[in-house]
DNA sequence: ATTTTATATATGAAATTTCGTATGTAAAGT
DNA sequence: ACTTTACATACGAAATTTCATATATAAAAT
């Protein structure tokens, strides 16, 4: 992987986050995503299809949910870009967790 | 600094290539940039500045020259998000570097 | 003082990215 | 079969980014 490629994928905040929010959670479906964001769902789609096509997530179906996950072959430097990202910046990902709580509490 | 203003900044090749190479040589001036990237004066200058204005690097004039540095006040993720993307795609700036000690060597 | 060298910035055009809205598809439920 | 739920994609508009070109500035050399 282009390192410019990896580093476009993280330069807007809907992708950064649902990608530091799948490592995180191992793997979430597109509806926690459109949850702890609280974005539109078409908005979460797009920009998860173009994390697909650079092969930085990997997508699953299962039932009517497509679950999607950090691709396991993308190149050691990148994830370990990512994985101190959500280390070092947990209060970035706040509201965002609790949110995503909230609503697998009650939904 | 947000995540976000950082990967912007690195998600395009002639600034992540500069502050790479920065990241290597400790320092450079704009023209070095220009040679190792073989980019036009301006151009390079204006993605030096954004990267100033963004506090990823320092710089300071030295006679005719001004030379630019990692901001040694970047937090600690991001000193390590550059530097291991410096180590592990050796390859991504062979050219540049040869670029570079040519013009060292004859200019 | 004038010129040269190194660098910075302003401006508008072109390219790229982002997004809302509408629509399509796939699986499951009734 | 029809509906609902979860997700994907197409399309054009709006916003943002990038760039070439021209011009400005700052230090040094003549």
């Amino acid at each position: 992987m282009n390192p410019v490629t990896l580093y476009k994928c993280l330069a807007d905040e809907t992708r950064l986050k649902s990608v530091l929010l799948i490592d995180i959670y191992n793997e979430l479906c597109v509806c926690d995503l459109t949850d702890a964001l609280a974005l539109s769902q078409p908005k979460i789609s797009r920009h998860l299809a173009e994390l697909r096509k650079c092969e930085i997530l990997t997508d699953e179906r299962r039932g009517k949910w497509v679950y999607y996950r950090i691709n396991p072959n993308i190149p050691d430097w990148a994830k370990q870009v990512i994985t101190c990202t959500v280390e070092q910046n947990s209060d970035y990902l706040d509201a965002n967790i609790k949110q995503l709580n909230r609503c697998r509490d009650c939904c």
